[in-house]
DNA sequence: TTGCTAAACAAACGACTGTTTACATCTGCG
DNA sequence: CGCAGATGTAAACAGTCGTTTGTTTAGCAA
């Protein structure tokens, strides 16, 4: 069993070594659950069997693990969001404005469900970062994020001619609330509904989220 | 000089000694700025120019001193969004869904800017707790907040009798969302929009965002 | 004055932090 | 084979963590 049969690029660390990958799947488990200075990397290389200096070894450090997982995970969440923008203008010139929202939405909440983006834990992760002042989790979400976002404010603004783009960019941002809200899963609604109101549920969030907003972003700007 | 002529209460620190205040006071702007599990007791001790020892006698424990500040700081909230929300039924049998949302949202953002509410770093802690999973910040949320909440969404749904229970929990969901990614600023925003969207300017982010939740809540709901 | 007690203090507790070092092991290529 | 480079590992690094200890100060009551 010659499992070792990996590596056909001598440049750097190209392996496919399970380590850097069982060590992502346990660290983006952590970090959400606990938050980044909330985990030692000992919890880490414990859980995922892996030697702690392994960490060093292949990240570099702590924030270049977190650094190396977003770098793993977001690109096919942005990936994805503009492959749906350029099918809803494929599909009609002028795209209905539940469909973009659809686009935006639907990659960063399902793929809580659809192991092939990576474990349900990141979009968790990700809702966590959003809330953090620290620097460097906003350097890494504005560079997985920016374009992406940019070009779905723009593709709003389209759909809404009569919008003013300011009236557009606050609302695009009371939006990313319901969003990373809806992907933390508090917990909060639940309690408050005795659990008849599941955020976790993520197909019938979207099925309430998107009607929601679509209505709030074609109401008249504020004076 | 005998300027400690306090303490008329033999039972327990009911003294007004200031140590108490000022740990209160750097820990909120900290524990908001680094989260629980990245500020030290030093850096508040060191800061707040308090022994270290003073915290764990004050407030017990690390946890005691995240609860210690809550039930000093979010009564006052609460209180305040139960009496804006009277003062609704006062001036109106059936009030508009605007002036309710308004009760919602005013005091939450508002105490950033009011110092009478303590310092503007707790609503960002309050938001940063929100997405936590952690069991002690939704203990703490939820004894802070539960009974206010439900009671405006009693509220809301009276003011929308034609749509579901569920529908309006859905929605005062979503808009918890939105509060609390304006109460974190996470400062996404103002990168996307090279700062024309500022949600620390509280007045004008209620502005925008209460017209906005409006028009969603009043929307047709799903079938 | 003598107790009593809240408050403040320095110092230490053991455990844990991220990172580095030095040394072993394994792999594939010349 | 032999050696270079990638990978894995144990141990130690210098700190920091939250908490506890024992002691001292200060003000009030009897």
């Amino acid at each position: 069993m010659v499992k070792a049969r990996a590596k056909n690029t001598p440049s750097r660390k190209a392996a496919v070594a399970p380590v850097r990958e069982r060590i992502l799947e346990v660290a983006e488990r952590l970090f959400a659950e606990h938050g980044m200075s909330g985990v030692g990397l000992r919890a880490i290389s414990g859980e995922a069997k892996v030697n702690l200096a392994s960490i060093a070894y292949h990240f570099g450090s702590k924030d270049g693990l977190l650094e190396a997982l977003f770098a793993q995970r977001a690109a096919p969440i942005a990936e994805e969001r503009l492959r749906l923008l350029a099918a809803c203008y494929e599909k009609a010139k002028k795209p209905k404005l539940e469909d973009i929202l659809d686009a935006f939405l639907r990659p960063a909440l399902v793929l809580g469900v659809e192991p092939r983006f990576g474990g349900p834990a990141f979009v968790k992760l990700r809702a966590r970062l959003a809330t953090e002042p620290e620097a460097l989790s906003r350097k890494i979400l504005a560079k997985a994020f920016d374009l992406s976002s940019r070009k779905f404010i723009d593709a709003i603004a389209a759909a809404l001619p009569d919008l003013p783009r300011a009236e557009v960019e606050w609302r695009f941002h009371f939006m990313l609330g319901a969003m990373f809200y809806t992907m933390a899963d508090s917990g909060r609604i639940q309690a408050l509904t005795k659990g008849r109101v599941d955020p976790g549920d993520v197909g019938r969030a979207l099925r309430h989220m998107i009607p929601f907003l679509a209505a709030g972003f074609r109401s008249a700007p504020v004076p």
